[in-house]
DNA sequence: AATCGTTGTATGGATTGAGATACACCGGTT
DNA sequence: AACCGGTGTATCTCAATCCATACAACGATT
């Protein structure tokens, strides 16, 4: 039941198949390969080894498929493209790199809760703030597990302004406090209080003026089910 | 313009600081290590070398801080217990792992586009779709860039009971034909045409039948500003 | 004082990754 | 045929990582 901060240092991903990762050395290869046209130029460019490289090239595609369509000797000596597969698993790795790089700069509210109904890929937690429905994976009723927030996912609204949820709305819906706010340029972190829970939630200047946030002042929070993550703690 | 399928494989994570890496062996390690509370017994039961581990533990704290308060001597011969550091250190590890197989799981859309107009950190950028607002990490006014929005930050709203927002609201608004629904046990993917760009959105099973989502039904798709991730291409 | 079970330290060996160097092969161009 | 500039292959060396083994030191307990 805390919120946590942001991450010291940056992340790095990998993508991972049979035992096989793909990183961010591999990324700038087949980026410069993709630029220059061959794997010469790639690999001098990047002031490393061309047979090391074209090596690399070659486990990588005993697993991710062809990356790189290399052609020997014709106008230009000879030279190297990147495939579709090739193109689909930069995309794919970015991807991943740009999760990464944004939950490092997004607040996250996490708390802990006890899964009290599965609904295939929902299931529903009791948490000391109340019921909240999220994304699980492999969980089982009565697990322990954390619950786990973007301030990113979370909306504020006006009490006076919202529209009560039906029972049939899968949005998670609180009421809370705020006790801080964090100013941006024209980003905000908006603390709020719920209980003894102090979620964040990001909101850009207009809205927070719309609104009329302010410390003290009594705010709606929603957020989709679909954006909540939990997370078994038997890792 | 496209969405982005699956990842084929699992994404690792790692965290970097000043070049030393903390992985998914390192976050094995310090679990263990809490959970026996010696590093003799961690690094057994992982099939480790116990004085590999103590070293490696060493390189981690030069780095990240003192993570594992290791006491020698004393009632059961010594002992071993992370410290507030070494918790911290792993639920940032744990995060950054948790966003990589949230984001494995989920489709996002991805659009091209030109920054027209910059305010902190948001900026505005103009998209085959038109105009989108999202966080960037410098950019400047002109640059090509790429516009990633997860499904699961996408809400879908009934046309006829949308209030239209007033202008100064911060969340992207489009208007979207229903072009297939990939169903899932209570999560479905709704893909909707917004002119020729395909966007994909999680929606819950209660959602889709409250909204009565179905092929060639046209919808109101809403997303924060925030949860809009406005990437670079020149990486 | 001896024992226990932990941490601390040193040494050696194996494996993997990656750069440096050299030669061979290819197909278009001159 | 010779040349060009790419890919393909082989060999060597070095550094990093990580396991195995052994001995030393510590403080509580007996």
């Amino acid at each position: 039941m805390t919120s946590d901060p942001g991450a010291d240092g940056h992340g790095t991903a990998a993508l991972v198949r049979d035992g096989v990762e793909f990183g961010e050395r591999d990324r700038a290869l087949l980026r410069e390969i993709e630029r220059t046209g061959s794997v010469a130029a790639a690999s001098s460019n990047l002031g490393r080894s061309r047979p090391r490289d074209l090596s690399r090239i070659e486990t990588l595609e005993e697993t991710f498929g062809e990356l790189v369509e290399r052609r020997r000797g014709g106008s230009g000596g000879g030279g190297s493209q990147l495939t579709d597969t090739g193109d689909q698993l930069l995309a794919r790795y970015e991807r991943l790199q740009v999760a990464l790089t944004a939950t490092a700069q997004v607040p996250e509210t996490v708390l802990q809760g006890t899964v009290t109904d599965l609904s295939g890929e929902l299931a529903e937690v009791d948490t000391p703030v109340g019921r909240v429905r999220g994304l699980h994976d492999d969980v089982t009723v009565d697990d322990q597990l954390q619950v786990r927030i973007g301030a990113d996912s979370i909306t504020l609204l006006d009490p006076g302004s919202d529209p009560e949820p039906d029972a049939t709305s899968a949005r998670n819906r609180l009421v809370g406090t705020i006790t801080g706010i964090d100013r941006g340029e024209t980003v905000l972190t908006v603390h709020v209080a719920v209980g003894d829970a102090d979620f964040q939630a990001l909101v850009t200047d207009n809205s927070a003026q719309r609104l009329d946030l302010h410390e003290n002042r009594e705010v709606v929070l929603t957020w989709k089910a679909t954006a909540t993550r939990l997370v078994s703690e038997s890792r």
